[in-house]
RNA sequence: UCUCGAGUAGCUCAGCCGGUUAGAGCAUCUGACUGUUAAUCAGAGGGUCGCUGGUUCGAGCCCAGCCUCGAGAGCCA
């Protein structure tokens, strides 16, 4: 009740009328542009991209990446509203909707109704009808929504986001919420932000000097998640089949365009999946989602698949790629990935011309090395052409809870681990068949370290009941950036945390 | 954090060997035109050359430190 009241004052107050914001109705864009029933007199509401020639208003709602054409009749406006038609202000036009006399576009309307439901300043509004950089356009993330490239990103980022939760919810799986806040610090998955309300102008201390935790909020110290994989265990073992899709945080020092400190990751855990049915499952589902946008995000990829060509011409022969980005997502789809373990990559790049040629910086000598990224890069994009999981990693790089394999005749211990490695990404998907023997998972532990006592909760699942159980972290943004094409992960979140970045 | 590169008008950039009043395109404003497609044409306004210090008769340009941004690396998803 109090909010409609106030929702009343606040529409009498603005410049428009409060009476045809209840009776005017909008039918959005997207729906106008593919509509063939000329003659009807709809009422378009949107916000102003370019105003050419003082009589055509290109009008964008959101709802599609394409605009509609208004045609006004400048010679019957009063000239006071013209001036306020200017870029990025938000406009009402009801007209006729028309087939249209220009080249550009099959549909317009024919205004004979145009309100101004906000102005913009032309002089002080920074997006102008013109291709901006992405540097910029990060520095005013606000607004770059406003912008036909992140209309794309961030419909395609929606559409991956729904398609994850179908999948997973066609096979069964139960979505679980994993805490954000955790106050175990032994995952081992990177530097954590502290959680704390304690005042660091008066901060409790110990005898011995050291912060007393037992005065903050939960009674010890807490950090945000790194990882909801411990808890999406214990889940798996009760449930069969689980997954998270949350964010995540890290307090690494990472400036590259595939690092974020805040992101979303999707981290499903199975009970009774062994490696292989791990394996299964993650490719099944990167093309599920990838089939998903190709299928209902068509104009956006389409879009952004021109978008990148046009960036393209500006490189040189060599460096451009073979397919454009519908194509490389096709092939995706039409292509199992290549499985190969670790020891399989070595060799393969002992013998690699790069690794001959003492092209690589890291050369390949030994096993047990880990791979760097022009080692990755090499075999995903040189060699293999394709996606590739890589399997079986040696013990000594991997997590303390992956799955032991029996030691080799080579004498090398190994995990099953497996890295999904996708063209130009990177590690896309990271994940195990995990140790469900007690023994074994605690004698891990020792030796790296990590204090068993505040995992009890966790080694219950290895005491009671234990089962073979699998599970992998898929980086939400990583994907986007791949469907998408986009280059630099900060421009496929929303308003991105990096090191000496938290704007907005 | 490391390596490399960049920071000049609202945006994108030029600025020669250190030399007078720092330029262009787009945007903005004014006017013209009126079926345009990032409209076009004419004119106008717009600058703490990232910051601090130094070298020099003189610094946008050279040197040092710092800040920010970008690319790559590390860490990882």
């Amino acid at each position: 009740m109090n909010m409609y009241v106030v929702f009343i004052r606040k529409a009498r107050q603005s410049s428009f009328l409060f009476l045809d914001l209840l009776t005017m109705k909008r039918t959005k864009i997207k729906d106008l542009l593919i509509s063939a029933e000329f003659g009807q007199r709809v009422t378009v509401k949107g916000w102003v991209r370019t105003f050419r020639n003082n009589q055509f208003i290109a009008i964008n709602d959101g709802s599609s990446i394409n605009n509609i054409q208004a045609v006004v009749d400048f010679e019957a406006t009063d000239p006071a509203l013209l001036k306020r038609i200017t870029t990025g202000a938000a406009v009402s036009v009801t007209g006729i909707l028309t087939e249209s006399l220009g080249k550009g576009q099959q549909v317009e309307l024919k205004a004979d109704t145009v309100e101004i439901l906000g102005d913009c300043d032309a002089e002080k509004y920074p997006l102008q009808p013109k291709k901006h950089s992405l540097e910029f356009l990060r520095e005013i993330a606000h607004l770059r929504f406003r912008t036909n490239t992140f209309n794309a990103v961030f419909k395609v980022r929606n559409a991956l986001s729904f398609a994850i939760h179908q999948f997973f919810q066609e096979r069964g799986f139960v979505y679980m919420h994993s805490p954000i806040i955790t106050g175990s610090d032994a995952e081992g998955a990177g530097e954590m932000f502290r959680v704390t309300t304690i005042d660091f102008d008066n901060v409790p201390r110990n005898e011995d000097g050291s912060v007393n935790f037992k005065e903050d909020f939960f009674g010890k110290s807490t950090n945000l998640t790194v990882s909801g994989q411990l808890e999406g265990e214990l889940a798996a073992l009760a449930f069969g089949e689980i997954y998270t899709f949350g964010p995540t945080f890290r307090a690494e020092n990472s400036n590259t365009t595939r690092h974020l400190a805040e992101f979303w990751m999707i981290e499903p855990e199975m009970a009774f999946y062994e490696l292989d049915d791990n394996m299964d499952l993650a490719e099944d589902l990167l093309k599920y989602v990838i089939k998903y946008a190709l299928e209902h995000c068509k104009e956006e990829l389409e879009f952004l698949k021109n978008r990148l060509l046009e960036e393209e011409k500006q490189k040189p022969q060599a460096e451009r790629s073979d397919l454009d980005l519908i194509s490389k997502l096709n092939f995706c789809l039409d292509n199992s990935f290549e499985r190969v373990t670790y020891t399989e990559a070595i060799d393969i790049l002992k013998s690699s011309k790069p690794n001959q040629k003492k092209q690589f910086k890291y050369l390949i000598d030994n096993w047990g090395a880990d791979l760097q990224s022009e080692h990755e890069r090499f075999l995903v994009e040189k060699h293999f052409k394709k996606p590739v999981i890589l399997t079986d990693y040696p013990a000594d790089i991997k997590a303390f809870y992956m799955k032991q394999n029996d030691v080799d005749a080579q004498g090398h211990s190994t995990v099953r681990a497996m890295d999904i490695l996708f063209p130009g990404i990177g590690e896309i998907v990271g994940g195990s068949q995990r140790e469900e023997n007690l023994e074994k998972l605690e004698r891990r532990m020792a030796e790296m370290h990590i204090p068993a006592e505040e995992m009890s909760w966790f080694l219950d699942t290895r005491r009671f009941g234990t089962v073979p159980h699998s599970g992998f972290g898929l980086g939400f943004e990583r994907l986007v950036l791949f469907v998408t094409g986009m280059t630099n992960i900060r421009d496929v979140i929303p308003f991105p945390r990096t090191p000496k970045n938290a704007e907005f």
